[in-house]
RNA sequence: GCUGAGAUGGCGUAAUCGGUAGCCGCGCUGGUCUUAGAAGCCAGUGCCGUAAGGCGUGCGAGUUCGAGUCUCGCUCUCAGCACCA
């Protein structure tokens, strides 16, 4: 029998025996709570690295213990495996995109599997694959029949010399990354999403995850929703060559009038002007009479908008007066219309009142320009000087004045009032607006899911019938990385036959954004073989919601809003029958590492070309490049191959075993903390591990029963000190493991676990001399550890329960569960109680559990040290809590 | 600028209700074993001090018998958003 512990010998048995056994494999079973443990998918780029093994530790760890406890856990995995990376692999090496990813599947599975995550491969799912996309394009009919999908015009990134759409990535610095040539921005039709619709029930759903989310990530949704309610109000525009009349009920701006939105309707006496985007339709219908300088400075603005801004940094104020005139409904005032290069076309109207008194940025501009400033709110009721020289708006609620018959009013009054008097002169009404912009799919690239339409010279936009999905991506395409997208240059797939009038047609020749891929893969999961329907209804009833998922905070927003929008259609399309998709979310911190470059990040260097040198304290003083001795520096960064600061977790894997890596990395910190990268820490991972083997070794002969008896009932055995001691150490760590699993912190069981180990290792009686008592004590322990680490070590634990029980079967089989902490033997027979005198610490007594207040007292007043302190001064009071401590106040 | 989170030994971290600050691990120091090394084992390790003792949870106040924990004010760090009317 072989004692020693080699980890890849006992990983791979494990691994086969898994598979064979199909342990992981889920199935619906009525008779038992359901668990979905979930994490996010990943991308295949060829190379697991150390975020995946976090994330996927986590969620392991989490599937284990739910399985241990009886749970009917549902843990499965895939490829999110459509997306650029793959396009470029082929632009670049000329491979085929679906050979690239299905290679980067089969080496990445791989990783996986020596990682020994317990995933039910079975129900492994990939997006590049048409049984998987087919669903995308079938999804995208069905919101078009809903109208939660449309067409219309956006302007995209273009490079005019590789005439391409490029991402803002792409684009980034605003030239083109390829050729350099500067970006254009350029108007194509796209389709998009409308998300917006469900901008509210996205906005009331969160009360019912807040208990499960992490708050930062609901605070940032929140934030992209933007919910802001006020009011719209119109200022009609005299000579105004489009006088239509106002319509309040069609969304359509109105160019024979202004219609602004404004939060502080209280604050629209003091407005000195209308501001309107440059993209404003008023500026193009009154284009005939405006002056050259307002042409050339809407322009100017434009361009400088279509410039990619750097974070930071805000635009100077900028503008013009158009000459144009607009009337205050409310005062009867005529204010100049500006372009203004501050108001954004996409949010609200595109146009503002400008109020300078009490907007920063209205106040910025008119501080600019030399607009008049008009005070209309003051924190005082009684009316201040309303032409005081103003050094900043005032932006706070507070009393009307310079406001006609308003004056007086509070602001949150007035706001009510006003609206409702702009509404029966019918030049106003509340409103509600969102920041949330609609979702836009259309991508200008092969390696995505086609979406689903023809374009008939006859018929117009038609669908693709739901009988002819999926539509297929050619095998493969020209990839040049310019010009139009490579779908576009196939024409085998672009000529197609209308399916209303069956005469020439063509197809669309964008493809999906991949988040719709990833935004209900794992719906999928729970039926992933289903060819007629995304799923089987009654099939995802039982498995979902999710209970728990696990992730990279970089999708609070995105992916995960996508998410419960996604949900939230599918349950209107009678899919599910649920609003929100996801119980509890744990979000991950990174993992980052140590990297070295020059200034300016212009080159980064591999920690074997760099001589480091640390103070005794172990902190850097130097860091040079050992070929040349020129400085480096050191900065703490987002893993990356190109910075050299990453593993490769197979590395670890060879050396320290899938075991050590997976305790290590769940242990160093709590799993939303960032994790700096050290490779010192992994040791004692491997110690660890190493010392519970021999452990379990030292005891086998006594555990199995060989040795000594261990059937017997506890209440029946003697027991001496020892055993009592390790009786109350074990189930103090059971209850403490099983409290941090329940509130997910999984580093502090870790810390549990070895202190059991050692507590195990301290056990001063011989195996040989092991009394029946002993030997139950330490059954109990040993058996209880082996349980509690097999989240964290499945394999070194699967070999050592076989170990001590013969049991060849596994954990899981052999009926094992989770040990259940008794109340009763978690308790000390003796407790130590400390005594402060004035607050510090002075002395301790030992005494026993519930003693009463009088004898606590009586206790500490005896106690030797006490009086040292206490001798000549005056007792003044003393607070005695029970089973805490004593503190005796002295003057 | 706005929003959110955070700051504890040389390092990662721990600390139910306000009740002994520093569990566990890394690192380090000394010892043991060894021809030698590795591993293991034993002891130590918040800071100052030979010791007694004093000081200690970013800074400054406050509440309390007692504050890492609660309140107020500040500083710094990280993250997200960014002219959102």
């Amino acid at each position: 029998m072989d004692e020693k512990y080699f980890a890849l010998r006992i990983e791979q048995k494990w691994q086969k025996r898994w598979a064979e056994n199909r342990t992981f494999e889920a199935a619906i079973d009525e008779a038992k709570e359901k668990f979905y443990a979930l994490e996010m998918l990943p991308y295949p780029s060829g190379r697991l690295h150390m975020g995946h093994v976090r994330n996927y530790s986590i969620g392991d760890a989490l599937a284990w213990y739910k399985r241990l406890q009886g749970f009917n856990v549902l843990h499965p995995i895939g490829w999110d495996s459509f997306g650029q990376p793959a396009e470029q692999a082929a632009i670049k090496k000329g491979v085929n995109p679906r050979d690239w990813t299905e290679d980067n599947i089969s080496q990445m599975r791989e990783q996986l599997q020596r990682l020994g995550i317990s995933y039910d491969w079975s129900r492994e799912i990939a997006a590049h694959r048409p049984e998987y996309y087919k669903f995308d394009q079938w999804f995208f009919l069905k919101m078009l029949e809903l109208g939660l999908a449309y067409k219309k015009m956006t302007k995209v990134n273009w490079c005019p010399r590789d005439r391409t759409t490029l991402s803002n990535e792409q684009a980034s610095g605003g030239v083109c990354w390829r050729c350099g040539t500067a970006v254009e921005k350029k108007d194509i039709a796209q389709w998009f999403l409308r998300i917006t619709a469900y901008a509210e029930e996205l906005l009331t759903g969160m009360s019912e995850i807040e208990a499960g989310w992490a708050e930062r990530v609901l605070t940032m949704q929140k934030h992209w929703i933007g919910k802001s309610e006020g009011a719209f109000v119109e200022f009609e525009v005299q000579g105004s060559k489009f006088n239509e009349s106002t319509d309040l009920t069609s969304g359509d701006l109105n160019v024979g009038s202004i219609r602004v939105f404004t939060t502080r309707i209280d604050t629209i006496y003091g407005a000195n002007a209308i501001v309107v985007a440059a993209e404003h339709p008023i500026i193009e219908a009154n284009a005939a009479n405006l002056s050259d300088a307002v042409k050339d400075k809407v322009e100017q603005i434009k361009i400088e908008k279509a410039k990619p801004t750097d974070y930071g940094e805000e635009a100077e104020k900028d503008g013009i007066d158009t000459g144009l005139k607009a009337t205050n409904p409310f005062s009867g005032e005529h204010l100049p219309v500006w372009v203004g290069n501050y108001v954004m076309m996409e949010y609200g109207t595109g146009a503002v009142m400008s109020v300078p008194a009490h907007d920063e940025r209205d106040f910025e501009f008119a501080k600019r320009f030399n607009l008049p400033i008009r005070k209309v709110v003051s924190r005082e009721s009684k009316n201040e000087n309303p032409e005081s020289e103003n050094k900043q708006a005032f932006t706070d609620y507070g009393f009307l004045i310079n406001s006609g018959e308003w004056n007086g009013r509070t602001s949150a009054d007035a706001k009510r009032e006003m609206t409702r008097f702009a509404e029966s002169g019918n030049f106003g009404e509340a409103a509600t607006t969102y920041r949330l912009r609609d979702w836009g799919i259309s991508r200008q690239r092969f390696w995505g899911a086609p979406i689903p339409i023809i374009y008939c010279p006859k018929c117009g936009t038609v669908p693709v019938p739901y009988e002819d999905l999926p539509v297929e991506l050619p095998e493969s395409a020209p990839f040049t990385g310019v010009g139009e997208s490579p779908l576009a240059k196939v024409p085998e797939f672009v000529s197609t036959i209308c399916p209303q009038c069956n005469e020439a047609a063509k197809r669309e020749t964008d493809t999906m954004d991949t988040f719709v891929d990833s935004t209900w893969y794992y719906f999928r999961y729970t039926d992933p073989h289903n060819a007629e329907m995304p799923f089987d209804p009654e099939t995802a009833a039982y498995w979902l919601p999710v209970d728990q998922y696990i992730g990279g905070v970089d999708h609070a927003i995105m992916h995960l809003l996508y998410t419960r929008f996604w949900t939230k259609v599918m349950r209107d399309i009678g899919l599910v029958d649920f609003d929100e998709p996801i119980r509890n979310l744990l979000t991950q911190g990174m993992v980052v590492g140590e990297s070295y470059y020059s200034d300016a990040k212009a080159s980064y260097y591999p920690p074997d070309e760099v001589r480091i040198e640390r103070d005794e304290r172990g902190k850097i003083s130097s860091a040079n490049l050992k070929e040349d001795d020129s400085p480096v520096k050191v900065a703490v960064e987002k893993m990356s191959k190109s910075k050299y600061n990453g593993v490769d977790p197979d590395d670890m894997i060879a050396v320290y075993g899938a075991d050590a890596a997976r305790i290590f990395v769940l242990f160093a910190a709590p799993s939303e903390n960032e994790l700096v990268w050290q490779e010192t820490g992994i040791e004692g991972a491997t110690r660890f591990l190493q010392r519970v083997w021999r452990l379990v070794y030292r005891w086998r002969e006594v555990i199995n029963g060989r040795r000594s008896a261990v059937g017997a009932q506890p209440e029946r055995i003697e027991t001496g000190v020892e055993a009592r001691r390790l009786r109350q150490k074990t189930h103090r760590t059971i209850k403490r493991v099983t409290e941090n699993f329940e509130g997910f912190q999984l580093n502090t069981p870790v810390a549990a676990l070895m202190e059991l180990s050692n507590a195990l290792g301290d056990f001063k009686i011989e195996p040989e001399k092991a009394e029946a008592g002993d030997a139950f004590a330490v059954n109990e322990a040993v058996r209880s550890l082996i349980l509690m680490l097999t989240p964290y070590a499945p394999h070194v634990s699967e070999e050592l329960w076989e170990t001590v029980t013969g049991d060849a079967s596994g954990i899981l089989s052999s009926g094992a569960r989770f040990p259940v902490a008794d109340e009763n033997l978690t308790r000390a027979e003796e407790i130590e109680i400390p005594i402060q005198i004035n607050g510090k610490l002075r002395s301790r007594v030992m005494v026993a559990p519930e003693t009463p207040k009088e004898q606590l007292e009586a206790a500490a007043l005896a106690d030797a040290k006490v009086k040292e302190h206490t001798d000549g001064k005056q007792i003044v009071r003393i607070v005695v809590v029970p089973n805490r401590l004593v503190n005796i106040v002295v003057k």
